[in-house]
DNA sequence: TTGAAAGCGCTACCAA
DNA sequence: TTGGTAGCGCTTTCAA
């Protein structure tokens, strides 16, 4: 009867008729081994159906082989986060191909979130961190610095980072938003801006503006915390104003999705009298009505290019910054000229 | 000048003057060890900043220390997904509590997700795994099984199953549903059905066919496969219907709000000409225009019974099926008396 | 090019 | 109640 225990590196060994050593060597693919030798190791191993422990492996070698992603979110606004889905199926496929893993936490406020963090460096479950959601002074980086972990940053700190950053401009596909709606005949167009703490919102918001000022636009600015009960509420007060905007663009898309129904529920004419933009580029805007002119924003790339990014830093011990292609316009049907003089 | 390197038990044994063994002992709670010894070893363990090395300790024990979720999905599906981001929440809640994390696996299609599985149990990086989206007659069952691996269910699988089982009553949510539609005036009453490859696809439209038959409420049936994109067709379908249905039940959420879409642009008065319902209990019902009257749905809670039944199994072997508590309605806007006759 | 042996940081067993 | 020792399954010297 033979016992069907999970074979080890030993077993190889013992059936290709060489040192365990060897079998390592052979099976990193590493020099000095012999043609035969490695093939006869190849040919016992897949045999066998050996594969190495990873946590073995990692005693020896003091890796994790796998990268964490904690992600703090209010229960209330992670839902409709967009983003995540996608940006995980990114990171995914380049890891699989790579034999590691990614461990994900998700936690509802700072001090666990800062709790996790030393958690999974102090217990050496990952060898590395996927940092998403940059903050505008992140105290992220100074944490896992000083407790020697390693990171990649999707966005570069303003504050400095060692670490290496994966960017993409939205400049321009903000300045394609707002041309956009220059053209089609807007005059005053609101900005339903995002957690002003949060990098990204003030980059927006920023940019917004510098834009708005060439094309000569009035701007007209609202300040959320990203969730799509301030974005609805934002909307109510800027339709309620005596100088109305005719387009509002949201710093993301649920509230823009939130934006149009504040938009059905008060009877408007959408996009006639009152046009909708977010800046997301997600599905989901392609199911609500009208569909919603957004920007498009590759999360899966986003996924893609950190992980290989931070695998890069773990293993050469160094990574280069990696651009993204640039954002640009997706315009759909929640963006049109506008009915009432502004 | 000190070495700062991460202090490791035998620092601890050093420290506190006993053999490493003891340490391992006193800090996992073990009996058998002097109450003066278990003080100076945790005095010394927290003095150091010990913490114990979950790979090492896995290498030790056979275990990972870690629960796997592979979940597969078109890139075009997930992001819309408002179960999954709350139930990774409810997950983690009770993993952080127990030291152990999450391996997340998000792939693409069918042979990657068997792949994932494999891999995941022959590499060892993971205790068990956490499977949602149940199919009918799901084959990871007997994957896993072969594997050697252990597993929990998120719902019970019709073809029995070695696993334990979590739970949620629909049937007493739809019949809520469905009679709240009844007493509204409603009598031709659309189910839009899921997947019906997956087993919560079927028991919802089953249960729904049945409370529909005993309060004498007409059912038309459209098949999707629970893409926002199916269910706004099958939205078209239904309206331009001779015998258009006043109410049309959607089998998950992301379909209910692409079918308010539908309404909005065929200029359908909602919900007077048409009520809408969804079944996720999503957050997102609450930011569409009629809020969308749907089935309360826990996913936290769905992530904590399972996670804790998951633990349970792993470490004393043997756990029992988790019942939560049943589905309930949450009536909102988009549920009306019809305005035409039926 | 190969083998032998030491070690990664824990747990677990057996004596004392 | 304690210490010593032998693994867990790999990688990595160091000799041969």
């Amino acid at each position: 009867m033979t016992m069907t225990r999970k074979p080890t590196i030993d077993d190889v060994a013992r059936s290709a008729g060489v040192s365990k050593g060897l079998v390592s060597l052979a099976l990193n693919g590493r020099p000095g081994v012999s043609a035969a030798a490695r093939d006869r190791i190849h040919a016992a191993a897949t045999e066998l159906g050996w594969r190495p422990s990873a946590r073995a492996r990692g005693l020896a070698t003091r890796r994790a082989y796998s990268l964490g992603l904690v992600v703090r979110r209010e229960p209330s606004t992670f839902e409709a986060d967009p983003f995540f889905a996608a940006y995980v199926g990114g990171v995914e496929s380049v890891l699989g191909a790579h034999g590691q893993v990614l461990v994900l936490s998700v936690v509802p406020d700072r001090d666990i979130e800062e709790a996790t963090y030393r958690r999974l460096v102090s217990d050496q479950r990952v060898d590395g961190f996927l940092l998403t959601d940059l903050l505008d002074n992140d105290p992220r980086i100074e944490l896992i610095k000083s407790l020697g972990g390693r990171a990649v940053t999707l966005g570069r700190p303003h504050g400095g980072t060692p670490f290496p950053a994966v960017t993409r401009d939205y400049d321009s596909g903000i300045e394609q938003l707002l041309e956009h709606l220059a053209e089609l005949g807007h005059r005053r167009v609101a900005h339903v801006a995002g957690d002003e703490s949060m990098q990204h919102a003030r980059t927006r918001l920023r940019r917004h503006l510098e834009v708005a000022d060439r094309l000569g636009l009035e701007t007209i600015i609202e300040r959320t915390d990203f969730s799509p009960e301030q974005g609805a509420a934002a909307t109510r007060r800027l339709v309620s104003r005596a100088d109305r905007p005719t387009a509002i663009v949201y710093a993301n898309d649920p509230m823009a999705v939130a934006g149009i129904a504040v938009g059905h529920e008060l009877g408007l004419d959408l996009p006639g009298e009152l046009s909708i933009a977010g800046m997301d580029g997600s599905d989901m805007g392609r199911f609500v009505y009208p569909t919603l002119t957004t920007l498009d924003n590759d999360p899966a790339g986003w996924g893609r290019a950190s992980t290989q990014a931070l695998l890069d830093l773990i293993e050469q011990g160094q990574a280069d910054d990696v651009p993204l292609p640039p954002a640009a316009l997706i315009a759909r049907a929640s963006t049109a000229p506008p009915t009432r003089a502004s």
